[in-house]
DNA sequence: TAAAAGTCTACTAAATCCATAGATAATATA
DNA sequence: TATATTATCTATGGATTTAGTAGACTTTTA
């Protein structure tokens, strides 16, 4: 599932894409025009403030930019830092494995090997699809 | 997300693929085996009886086995029965599509065109996974 | 008729999601 | 330096979904 703070952060890092080059847009126009909750972007502003993809400045004529090129900003990267791991189970994760207290054996969970396949699959979509792909 | 229901689903499923011909599994066989919780199970399994992927039988010598060919039981229709659509968000979903609430223009989303590559990803797995492939 | 098995109704605990309120800090400009 | 503007931090709460459990009831067979 994407969720809202993963939805909201991927259109905010597009609108700050669109932004002409040394601009930078203020939370309150960001959530204005994608239709964000206001305190709910600055949540995940500061995330990917954390994460290295956008900086700020307070203050008139402050606000949010982009430090990242946006090819080189990858959706995979950007869902897990805002929903978790890509893979829908977490035993079929690489970036965050972790085994069912149900499992048997998880090298011939079949389950497993299922949701292996589709996590390879939605990975080959979103780590292969930049910011600048969506422009 | 592939839910415990999903998952215990898949897995129960399976089980019953792997009987003998003609012969039937309690809940509390299968519960036990797969380390599933056993009134969870239950749950689960009057959902794909409901939906006609098994058939039971109280009593001794009851149970409950599959009424299908496990080479037209196919992951996704299961994963959708017990887990819902498979589309990340339910814009992009097929079967169960529904605008979101903050979106300006469905046509021209580039988080739905986004989400809609993944959802056919995710498909393309599990709409050509039977559970014959998986025995 | 009794034991064995599935079915139905209703409920709850825990986790996650989706925010919001309100105080505080940083910055630019007058 | 004062003020307006903007981001940041701490804390909290409601809604929804997930994951189960309890217990009475029904069906079936021996």
């Amino acid at each position: 599932m994407l969720t809202n703070k993963g939805k909201y952060g991927i259109k905010a890092l597009h609108y700050l894409a669109k932004l002409p080059k040394g601009e930078s847009a203020r939370i309150t126009e960001i959530a204005q025009s994608e239709n964000i909750p206001k305190k709910f972007l600055e949540v995940i502003l500061v995330d990917l403030k954390r994460q290295g993809y956008v900086q700020s400045k307070s203050g008139i004529g402050g606000g949010y930019w982009l430090i990242r090129k946006p090819k080189e900003i990858m959706m995979g990267d950007v869902v897990r830092l805002l929903d978790g791991p890509l893979a829908p189970v977490r035993c079929a994760s690489y970036t965050a494995y972790l085994p069912c207290p149900d499992c048997k054996d998880v090298a011939t969970c079949e389950v497993r090997m299922l949701m292996k396949d589709v996590r390879d699959s939605i990975s080959g979509v979103l780590d292969n699809r930049s910011l600048q792909d969506m422009l």
